[in-house]
DNA sequence: CGTATTTGACCGGCGC
DNA sequence: GCGCCGGTCAAATACG
């Protein structure tokens, strides 16, 4: 539970004090769609859809002021209200004969009113924090509930999948006993069936948890050294508490060859994790949207390292990594549909090492539970897509239909979000051992994105979602 | 002048 | 082994 509290403080301090980040770099871009700009306005406007139980609040205080100020004055405690209260009773009665103290009582009601705004405010962003940590409680249990299920699921059916995935090493093949070794990378089932952690060290490892300074301070400025991001992070914590944090176990997780080779002696149980690490970097997220803008703006910097021709597609292909943190690992690449060039496919890949914008936290926390559920769900071609549904409804609840796409085809395994508002999306992308899957409509808790171009509902869901649920994985 | 972008070179994986 | 291709690097260039 101290684990768990550090990561609320956390997340819930980042956010302010990156706000006037996040307006530079909106700023910066301002030439790219910024999907999630909307949302920020709509969070900060005090959207009701949304944000109903904040808005309940904020809408009887609106009406409570000029209705019944004497009550708010009860509550508050300011007796310059009563007389405020008064003062109307006497602008109203006797408007004429009381000039003066009218105007003064004017200015003081206004002060007291600004007095109680601010107030107000304090008590509205005191129950955006409540309400966000309740939110992240119960992603973080459902995350863990997912994590069981597809554990649950592995354990009758694993035996094949686990031939293919520790055929990678002796060593690994040493831990068959062990389900889900490979493709978790949720960080839960790992501490839950390897280390045998604690409750603790599972409410640690499936709550968001950042290791900004390990990260950042054991890489050298190549972004191959650094293999953190904070699942991963998250998940070794289990793990660590053995006490190696020695860099060079850090940079293991990069290449799990070189582990082997680095430190022959590693423990079958490392080389897993590591292994899980390094599927999880090779674990990609697409989102496909309408943009004009030659990127869209997802909260967080990015800089340009790579354009090329890819084979099949008239448009280059940008390649970008995150400059938010030194070393972050996060890449993604961003390419025109060759059917649709009004079609955006950005994709994304790894996690980052240090804490997001709430802007970018929304892209961010999709992307990383998409990853995640992705991973812990589909690691072998025959098991991966077991549960297809479980998966995409953890990432997606949202959605109505046909809005996101399963890939665990070759190379990597790959989460399509398609927020192009088509009827049939992905139909030119997708290979053939793609999956499609429709999702029952529920907003549940995990982000998404939204787009200009959805429909109303959609939008209005993703943005449920994401406000609250942005916070819950980084 | 510092930072970001561009772009050709380079590297590793993969299929033949 | 060779060539193709995707991805990355890094020097050159552009930009503010």
């Amino acid at each position: 539970m101290a684990d768990s509290r550090n990561v609320h403080n956390s997340m819930f301090q980042f956010p302010v004090s990156l706000s006037a980040g996040k307006e530079e770099v909106s700023a910066a871009a301002s030439r790219e769609v910024d999907f999630f700009r909307e949302k920020i306005n709509r969070v900060d406007g005090h959207d009701s859809k949304n944000t109903s139980v904040i808005v309940k609040k904020e809408n009887s205080l609106a009406e409570a002021a000029p209705r019944s100020r004497a009550a708010l004055d009860v509550n508050t405690g300011l007796h310059l209200l009563t007389a405020n209260a008064r003062s109307d009773q006497s602008t109203v009665d006797d408007g004429v004969s009381c000039e003066v103290d009218d105007k003064r009582s004017k200015n003081v009601e206004l002060a007291q009113l600004q007095v109680e705004l601010q107030k107000m405010n304090s008590e509205n962003q005191r129950l955006k924090d409540m309400l966000s940590q309740v939110t992240n409680n119960y992603s973080a249990l459902q995350m863990h509930f997912v994590a069981l299920m597809q554990q649950r699921n592995h354990g009758v059916e694993s035996n094949k999948e686990q031939e293919t995935v520790t055929a990678k090493s002796s060593e690994e093949k040493k831990h068959e006993m062990v389900p889900r070794q490979f493709m978790d990378l949720g960080p839960s089932a790992e501490t839950d069936e390897i280390s045998n952690s604690s409750s603790e060290e599972r409410t640690r490892s499936i709550t968001p948890q950042n290791h900004f300074e390990v990260a950042s301070t054991k890489n050298n400025g190549k972004l191959e050294a650094v293999p953190y991001d904070q699942e991963n992070s998250s998940l070794r914590d289990g793990k660590r508490i053995g006490g190696d944090e020695s860099p060079e176990s850090e940079s293991q997780g990069w290449n799990p060859n070189k582990v082997q080779k680095l430190n022959p002696a590693s423990s079958a149980n490392k080389a897993i994790e590591q292994s899980a690490e390094a599927t999880m970097r090779k674990a990609r997220v697409s989102v496909r949207a309408r943009s004009e803008a030659p990127m869209i703006s997802d909260g967080c910097q990015w800089r340009k390292y790579g354009q090329k021709m890819a084979k099949g597609n008239p448009c280059p292909r940008a390649y970008y990594r995150c400059t938010m943190a030194v070393g972050c690992p996060v890449r993604k690449q961003v390419q025109r549909c060759a059917e649709d060039k009004t079609i955006l496919i950005t994709t994304y890949e790894g996690n980052h090492n240090h804490p997001l914008p709430p802007a970018a936290m929304t892209m961010a926390s999709t992307t990383t539970a998409a990853a995640t559920m992705l991973l812990s769900g589909s690691m072998s071609s025959a098991d991966g897509m077991m549960n297809p549904n479980l998966l995409a409804r953890a990432i997606l609840p949202g959605c109505s239909s046909s809005m996101a796409t399963i890939s665990a085809s070759a190379p990597f395994p790959t989460v399509t979000l398609d927020l192009t508002n088509n009827t049939n999306p992905l139909q030119f992308q997708r290979p053939p051992a793609q999956f499609q899957v429709p999702f029952p409509g529920q907003p549940q808790n995990f982000a998404m994105v939204t787009a200009p171009q959805l429909p109303q509902g959609f939008g209005q869901a993703l943005y449920n979602q994401s406000k609250f649920s942005g916070l819950q994985l980084w």
